[in-house]
DNA sequence: ATTTTCTTTCAATACTATTTGAAACTTCCA
DNA sequence: TGGAAGTTTCAAATAGTATTGAAAGAAAAT
C-alpha cells in the first residue's frame, strides 16, 4: 500500500470513527488531515485534498480550534492562515474528553441532581428514585474523575493498567 | 414537579443523551422508560407511554435486547412478552462500553495494524507513521483495558478515584 | 384448519444534519 | 482611499437517518 492510499484510508476510517462520537464526518476529516500532515496547511489544502467546500473547511476548522484539537499557526511573509494539529495522542483524547464532557456528561448531571426526592410511595415513585439517584451518583462521580484527571494521570493510568493485564 | 413530569423530564434527557452518543433518540428513550419502570413493559405499553409507532417499538427493543440492555420476559398465562431493563446502572455502563467497544474502537485498531510500516523517508511519510504508531498504541491499549475490566474493577476504580478527588 | 393475537419487515415518508457557494465582511497594502 | 487577498456567514440544496404503518409472517388457541 503507498502512502496515498494508507492516507485516504485513515482519513476515511477516522471520519467513520468520528461519526459514531456524534463529530461530523467532516470535522473528523479535517483533524485526520492535520494530524497526519507534517506541516501546517492552509483553508485552500483542506479544501483541495478532501474536495470540500470553502465554507465547510473554514465551519471545521474553527470548531476544531474551539475544542483545541487545531492551533492557527501565522508564517511570516504570508498573509493567510495556516492550521496545525495537536500531534500528542494523549492529549487528543483529553481535550476530546474534555469538551464532551462540558457538553453531554454536564447537563445529564444537572438534570438528575433536578429529579432526585420526587415524592410519592407506589412501586413507580419509587423506581423512578433509585434509577435517577443511581445514576446522579455514576454521573457524578465520572465528572469528578474527569474534572481532575490531567492528560499524565490518565496516561500513567492506561499505560499501567494496560500493560498489567496484556 | 410531580413524578409524570419528571419521568417525562428523564426520558428526554436520556434521548438527547443517547443522540450524542450515536444511538438514536427512540431507542434511548425506549431504555430510558424500561430503565424507570417498575415493572416489564409490553411493545403496546411503550408505544403508547412514547406515542411511537409499532415498528419503531419493535425494532429498538430488539436493538436494546442485542446490546444486552432489555431483557423479554414471560409472564404466565400471558401470551405477549414483556420487557424489562437491566436496572444496575454499573453494568449498564459496562454493557453500553462493550458494544460501542466492538462496533467503534476495533474497526480502528485492526486498521491502524494495517496501517503501520508504510514505507517513505520524506516528512509526509514519516509523519503518517508516527501518527499511526501512536494511535495504535493508545487504542490497543484501551481495547486490552477494556477487554479486561470487569463491572466491579470499574466501579471500584471510579468509586476510589472520585472520591479521592471529590 | 381457521381464526386470533402478536411480532417482524420494509417501502414510503418525514425529519435532521450537513454541505455548498455566493455574498458580505475584514484586513492589509499600493 | 481603492482594491486585492483572504475569511466568515447563512439561506438554500443535498444527503443521511429515523419513523411510520400496512402487510406479511408466526405462534397459539379454538
Amino acid at each position: 500500500m503507498d502512502l496515498q492510499e494508507a492516507r485516504d484510508k485513515f482519513i476515511e476510517a477516522w471520519g467513520a470513527f468520528g461519526s459514531a462520537w456524534g463529530i461530523n464526518r467532516s470535522m473528523a476529516q479535517v483533524h485526520a488531515l492535520l494530524l497526519i500532515s507534517a506541516e501546517p496547511l492552509s483553508t485552500e489544502d483542506v479544501m483541495d485534498q478532501l474536495n470540500i467546500s470553502r465554507g465547510n473547511a473554514n465551519m471545521n476548522l474553527r470548531t476544531l480550534i474551539d475544542w483545541s484539537l487545531v492551533k492557527r499557526v501565522l508564517k511570516s511573509g504570508e498573509r493567510r492562515e495556516f492550521f496545525d494539529a495537536e500531534k500528542d495522542v494523549w492529549k487528543v483524547a483529553t481535550h476530546i474528553t474534555r469538551e464532551r464532557k462540558k457538553r453531554e456528561l454536564e447537563p445529564l448531571v444537572r438534570l438528575l441532581d433536578e429529579l432526585e426526592d420526587i415524592p410519592g410511595a407506589t412501586p413507580e415513585a419509587k423506581a423512578f428514585r433509585k434509577m435517577t439517584h443511581d445514576l446522579h451518583d455514576l454521573t457524578t462521580r465520572l465528572d469528578t474523575l474527569l474534572d481532575h484527571s490531567t492528560r499524565r494521570d490518565v496516561q500513567w493510568f492506561v499505560k499501567a493498567a494496560s500493560t498489567l493485564l496484556k
